[in-house]
DNA sequence: CTGCTATATGAGTATAAGATCATACAGTTG
DNA sequence: CAACTGTATGATCTTATACTCATATAGCAG
């Protein structure tokens, strides 16, 4: 049956696509990469997020918010401060399986470019 | 030793940030997951990708050229055509891990908001 | 109540990036 | 050589979004 070739897979719809992309744009910025790696350092309120990333507090506040809504990490107040938390704890591997993969393929980049 | 609460996690440079952001930058385009997904099912070269996407003859090339630079396809020339193939298998994985996330998240939205 | 602190948010601006059109380029065919 | 095909790309427009500033909101202290 060599006519058989194409996988048939089942149909994601656009809006499948798009919330999937929204995802990963929650990823796609330095600065939130950098929040959630200063949470997890022990930074715990919108002001130790401040202080240990650089960024204005108008900044981090709304940063959050947006890994908030994609639910990666979770937010309470309590008292006058908000409270973050990681709430998937996977993001974690996953961005360090993509660091290791980059630095995996820029060595190789670096190989090749080794001679010249 | 209550004091060292924080983990000390290796520092990661503003530039190895901005590099994995661009990487998740490269996901987070639903058209580009489209592509990825036509070119999974089977469609290889250019024009194939525009028939089963949907999408124009230039979008895709550009869109082709964002993955192949960062290293998720590979691209070359085949006389008149530009074949295209995976590059980076685990891609696949993630993305249907991402989606799984992504439904399991949103029906237990579904569910704490059923009874309104 | 009056401040003071921590956080959120509206408005405005700047920049990045996707879509489209036209066109250039490369390889094939005659 | 000319004509055609598949792909890449410059120019332009448009949209999305990150950043900043100022201010609003909410809880606490006096």
């Amino acid at each position: 049956m060599p006519a058989a070739r194409k996988k048939n897979l089942p149909p994601v719809s656009e809006e499948a696509l798009t919330l999937i992309a929204s995802w990963f744009r929650t990823l796609a910025e330095p600065s939130r990469l950098k929040i959630r790696r200063a949470r997890e350092e022990g930074a715990k309120n919108i002001t130790e997020l401040v202080t240990a990333t650089g960024l204005t507090q108008a900044n981090v506040s709304r940063h959050v918010q947006s890994l908030v809504d994609a639910g990666m990490v979770g937010r309470r107040r309590e008292g006058l401060t908000a409270i973050c938390f990681i709430a998937d704890p996977s993001i974690t591997e996953l961005c360090d399986n993509v660091c290791n993969n980059l630095l995996k393929r820029l060595s190789q980049q670096v190989k090749k470019l080794g001679g010249a």
